[in-house]
DNA sequence: GCGACAG
DNA sequence: ATCTTGTCGC
């Protein structure tokens, strides 16, 4: 990598104007090619707010694969230094993640995040930076869309369609229940689109989301 | 200038 | 995301 990227992958902004500086940075290091080796776990990644907005709370839900048996949740807080601003979610809510990850004995093999991957302005949503960060394989489930534009998608589930930012393909707009509002699925990091949309279809159980990325939200916004 | 805009 | 109770429906 380069020096500038190697000072930018752990380093953390203050402003939106060095965050994008960062994003811009570290783009070009996303791998879109399936590098999950052996999977053994998985993990769903949801990040909740208490404290009127001020702390965040992470949480991480661990799955053992493939069996899809529950193996541990564990929370983590951090103050929220960053506004809301859509295009810099990693930088509210990945200090609380990281907190949670270090919770665990090992990384999990791949993670399940809520929110984009590279479905992004600049192609660094959190499932990207998040990847990028552990060096660990990557996928972004978000529930609305950030940007890019596609077709009407067929009602059934599994029925999906490109995500585009002009030529460029940047996720899957997939339909995960028949009838239900679509997720957008986007390779965070080292997963391929087709296999993005395998993993998220691989971890549905009768829900709109994935079951990790739901165990997580559970964990996350519960109270307490 | 106007509209869009993950969680 | 969060502030918030009950309620309609499978």
């Amino acid at each position: 990598m380069t020096a500038m990227e190697a000072a930018a992958l752990h380093d953390w902004p203050d402003d939106a104007r060095t965050a994008r500086g960062i994003q811009q940075a570290l783009a070009g290091r996303v791998r879109l090619e399936d590098d999950t080796g052996a999977v053994s776990t998985l993990a769903g990644v949801d990040t909740g707010f208490e404290a009127g907005g001020r702390t965040a709370r992470a949480c991480v839900a661990l799955f053992r694969w493939p069996d899809l048996t529950p193996l541990e949740t564990v929370i983590g807080r951090a103050p929220v230094t960053f506004p809301y601003i859509p295009g810099f979610l990693s930088f509210r809510e990945m200090p609380a993640i990281l907190a949670a990850m270090a919770q665990l004995e090992h990384l999990p093999d791949l993670l399940l995040c809520d929110g984009q991957g590279i479905a992004h302005p600049r192609r660094l949503g959190i499932a990207s930076h998040l990847g990028l960060w552990l060096d660990r394989p990557a996928i972004g489930v978000g529930k609305s869309r950030l940007c890019g534009s596609h077709a009407a998608v067929g009602e059934q589930r599994g029925d999906q369609e490109p995500l585009l930012d002009g030529d460029a393909r940047i996720g899957t707009v997939l339909r995960t229940r028949s009838r239900v509002k679509p997720v957008f699925v986007s390779p965070g990091h080292r997963v391929s689109h087709d296999g993005a949309v395998a993993w998220v279809m691989a971890t549905l159980s009768r829900y709109r989301l994935p079951e990790p990325i739901r165990a997580a939200d559970r964990a996350a916004s519960r109270r307490g």
